[in-house]
DNA sequence: CGATCGTTTGAAAGATATCAAGACTCGTGG
DNA sequence: CCACGAGTCTTGATATCTTTCAAACGATCG
């Protein structure tokens, strides 16, 4: 039996030694921020807070001018879109990742609303000593740049997900996708509500607890909130992954060949 | 009667005088790079080539490593998900933008097929070439982070369209927005196949060209490609644009407070 | 003219959402 | 300790939406 955090969230492992307590240190444990001089950190950090929010809290609300950057140390957050009553899981955001920058960079109203899923470590920088650094330190610049990067390649698997596969194909296929993951293991536990699953994938809870039912015949068993692999080969059979749309989508940091000179 | 392009391409009213005819010209037509240094952009277009594509040249497949960047000068460049024989439409590119450069940049496999729609002339920049670039020269580093900021962003929107609205909102929504840009006008004519826009919404040309027939209903009456806006208010009424779905999203180079020292 | 491609339409099946009710979990306060 | 309430999950019945398959229509182009 194992228990894992999904897709965007790999990164559970993590759990540094001790939680930082200054935004500084935060900043040190963001893996794709390595290549950042200290002075940059530092000037970043300068006027930065660093909090740790209980579930459920709200960090920002769909169509606010963005005043802070926000930085997830640990926990994860949820970004919704909203319309009226109705929200949706548009993306999942864990330890080291920016939220919603491009908004930050660009002085726009966010187009999503962020809320608090565990409870979670955040950095909070000033929007404005945020673009001044981007526009001022390059290695900073780039970083970001591999972070939105990753973003985007984030978004348009997703849209793929929805636009090109079923609703039973969508929940197969994140299923064995996590089985293929833990695999020499024959069942795991679901670290996400369903309904936030669901959600995710663009069906309501019905549709989603419904299709998990049917979803047995093909060597998947679903009882509660484990996963028991019975037959890998039917579910690989029926749910074809896609490294394209199920692959993991890591921010890189920029690599450049040596220059031959 | 208006023409009116499709929300990404507003940048339609463009037609540079005369149409570049090498790299370097063709690259000083790209508002967003106006703060790049002369040098950086001779670097760049050093190898580069100028090529004018027909309408349906495949440009680049899915799963291909990309070896080029490609940047559209003029025309426009269709970018489907593909699954087999399906197609869906994620995203159109127009004057000015790159054709995916979060995968160049990450030396990641395209995730998406790009096929010229209308005649393009694209600059083709060697893969390296570009990373080197970007990694050397923090203007264009900061002018392709706004690029690929808008990018992100109109993928948020159409993630929203797509996962809050139903078929016929997001038909009408896309009808009405188009109606308010040419708005003294009576009614204005698709400058797109009615395929594509079907499948940009997520939806079969069937269903959309029922909606169609249904949506005279509500102010917009269809008569082959060109739409009149019989009733502005009953569309307003009925479909409610959300500026943080269809508002325009351009690319924005970065502002940064004055410096008051 | 015939071929191709995009569009429209019909009829039927299929997928998905909605509404409503019950089961279950979990934390709180009596 | 138990009962309660809130939230989640499941299940059933039903309605709606959407796709599928098929055919016909209309343009465009050699």
């Amino acid at each position: 039996m194992v228990t894992e955090r999904l897709d965007n969230m790999q990164s559970r492992v993590d759990t540094p030694q001790q939680p930082p307590t200054t935004p500084r240190a935060a900043l040190a444990t963001v893996a794709w921020l390595r290549a950042v001089s200290g002075e940059t950190l530092d000037r970043l950090t300068e006027f930065a807070v660093l909090h740790r929010m209980p579930p459920g809290s709200m960090l920002f609300e769909q169509a606010e001018t963005p005043a802070f950057l926000l930085c997830v140390v640990s926990g994860s957050v949820e970004l919704f879109g909203v319309r009226g009553s109705d929200e949706t899981l548009i993306e999942l955001v864990g330890p080291g990742d920016l939220l919603l920058p491009a908004a930050v960079l660009n002085r726009q109203p966010y187009l999503l609303r962020a809320r608090v899923l565990d409870e979670a470590q955040l950095v909070m920088i000033q929007a404005e000593a945020f673009r001044r650094a981007v526009a001022s330190d390059h290695a900073l610049c780039l970083a970001v740049l591999a972070c939105e990067a990753a973003h985007f390649r984030r978004q348009v698997k997703s849209a793929k997900n929805i636009k090109l596969r079923s609703a039973e194909e969508r929940v197969g296929c994140y299923f064995l996708k996590i089985a293929e993951q833990v695999l020499p293991a024959a069942s795991f536990k679901l670290t996400l509500e369903k309904r936030l699953i669901a959600s995710q994938l663009g069906m309501t809870r019905e549709t989603f607890s419904r299709t998990l039912a049917g979803i047995g015949q093909h060597g998947l068993q679903v009882e509660g909130d484990t996963i028991h692999i019975i037959n890998i080969d039917a579910a690989r059979a029926r749910f074809q992954l896609d490294p394209l749309i199920d692959g993991p989508e890591a921010v890189q940091p920029l690599a450049v060949e040596a220059t031959t000179t």
